[in-house]
DNA sequence: GCCGCCGATGCAAGCGTTTGCACCGATGTC
DNA sequence: GACATCGGTGCAAACGCTTGCATCGGCGGC
């Protein structure tokens, strides 16, 4: 039977409620009864019943991260990050998928379920639904969307509309006339607003360059290397195909490689490709991209949460915007003429 | 206020003893009261708090899973997979990670933390302490490894051994000769057996062709891209170069593809290269690679702890060895004579 | 028609903490 | 020297559920 508060007190001669403030940390304790308690709470191997502890006081030193996928790039680099921070500071956090679509339609996500399990949620880029949004809120508990930008709650992310222009003005500087978005998959019933403000800025810059978004170069890719190979054979069966393609994501762009070196094209002379995120491999593959600091974005929100948790109400509302930069490699280069 | 169980008794004209069996389809209530009950805590929006719950039963409802990385594809895979099953049998995921060793030494783990918090453990591929183990033991709940065998513990893995002896031997009957290893970093605080199996099956498939493992053909790639390119040009710089590399994982085996390439070399035409793992993003290079199922072993992972949570003690020991196949790409090829 | 049994339900004792409040000396103040 | 003050400590009431045990009709068997 493991060690209960109560055995401690007992050990060490005191009351139970002086062994709980004393293992907190609480004041008022003098530094004698303090060591008599760790002693004896050492020698048990005592460690705090974490329902018990939360049943009583309502915290629960848990967070939860909800997100739609933990396998691709972006989720994982993020997931870590965040569960890195929240156990440095003794944080638990709690992994709560929600994606995995089975007939179309994502299972629900019950917020409802969270109250008093997590002392706050971390929402990572997934677009919830109305019911959902409100759900969240009602659980008043400190609420951040990491990718997105949600009214009335705190959030961290990059500039996605940026991240195109950038990534299509790159190749407009370079003398491309004729590209190509590889975007998000528009039937997928999570609807991400990354791709639609990634291909908003590829649009913008096309615009602002005179150029015209052709219909016909806007595919969908899913987010996924199969996907964005597909898309990219699509673009290259094309009777007038593009000389430069932005991939949203750098999964979608390695795709759109191989596709496009499957045919005996190479890259960069027959077809430039820039992507976006910073993928490890993609600097193994020469890749151009648009990278953002994955990270720095888990660990700034983890540490954002962890304030609001502590009772910092002036972050509460804070949008953090991080920086992106565009990382020229060996996939970009100017059109053959 | 959020609702609690003596809102939906009084509301359902019961006691709080028959909710609780109630909501939990516990036998010996009547349908009547059933539907009822069921009515209430509906209109009231009544969800169980799970601390209370826990603290009265000793279920946690709760699995946790401990890794030593989230970001790197095998655990981000593997991590999706077990959560997703957990979830859908109404179990929560705890993500610990243990990794990211700060000055060389691993923060411990304590397994202790865990006591009262979930109900069973899966461990990720990570190599744990005697006093960890131990740890884990005085735990008593059911513990599975994934990606290693423990005694006295369920485990789901590949045969390691042979998934270094099936990629040399390809190589091998391909007509290569000289054959070079890239494994996992010998000084990392974490000692995973995956690298030395795989490095054992590479050494017992050579000596089974009456080939001498070549020492300098050994290289620690520390299961990263970097690391994989790094070691490849080490290997290039040798004096006789081999002409052929078994990566212990697809992510090295990649970065290696990249340092052939950046030296003007051509695969599979003057080194043929093969990984591990069955990463997306291997298909799209071409690489040739030891496929492992990563979402099977991780759902049937998931599967088995929650038998053993469910009291099925059959199973308890159960060691599942799930099978890998090598699927030959664009990556290998018979040597330049 | 009595008895035993059984299904349906209620009672109340935990489960192991946290925390508001009371208490109790010792110290400091006029 | 009386009195507020204050640090240190204990008491005991929550916190919200689960569950062993008791209770209570109703029903079939003899």
């Amino acid at each position: 039977m493991p060690a209960r508060i109560q055995d401690v007190a007992r050990a060490a001669g005191v009351s139970t409620a002086t062994v709980s403030r004393s293992l907190r940390g609480l004041p008022n304790v003098s530094s004698h009864t303090r060591t008599a308690v760790s002693k004896a709470a050492q020698d048990l191997g005592y460690v705090v019943s974490r329902s018990a502890s939360t049943l009583a006081s309502g915290r629960t030193l848990t967070v939860a991260v909800i997100t739609p996928y933990v396998g691709r790039w972006f989720f994982a680099q993020a997931i870590e990050a965040v569960e890195r921070v929240l156990r440095a500071s003794g944080f638990d956090a709690l992994l709560v998928g929600v994606g995995q679509p089975s007939d179309g339609v994502r299972p629900s996500f019950e917020p409802e379920t969270l109250r008093g399990r997590v002392d706050a949620v971390v929402v990572l880029t997934v677009p919830l639904t109305g019911r959902e949004l409100d759900g969240l809120r009602a659980l008043e508990m400190p609420t951040l969307f990491l990718g997105a930008a949600v009214a009335g709650a705190m959030s961290v992310r990059i500039d996605d509309v940026a991240v195109g222009r950038t990534a299509t003005q790159h190749l407009i500087e370079l003398g491309h006339r004729k590209i190509a978005h590889l975007g998000g998959d528009p039937t997928e019933p999570l609807h991400f607003s990354a791709p639609s403000d990634r291909r908003a800025g590829w649009m913008s810059a096309m615009r602002a360059a005179g150029l015209a978004p052709v219909p016909a170069y806007d595919v969908p890719g899913l987010f996924t290397a199969d996907g964005g190979r597909a898309a990219m054979d699509q673009l290259l069966d094309l009777a007038d195909p593009p000389t430069g393609v932005f991939a949203d994501s750098d999964e979608m762009a390695l795709g759109a490689l191989a596709a496009i070196r499957a045919r005996g094209l190479r890259v960069p002379q027959d077809v430039s490709v820039v992507g976006v995120d910073g993928h490890e491999l993609a600097g193994m593959a020469g890749l151009t991209t648009v990278e953002q600091p994955v990270d720095a974005q888990g660990a700034l929100a983890a540490r954002m949460v962890l304030m609001a948790v502590a009772g910092d109400d002036v972050h509460r509302h804070e949008h953090a915007l991080m920086p992106v930069r565009l990382v020229r490699r060996t996939s970009t280069s100017a059109p053959r003429s």
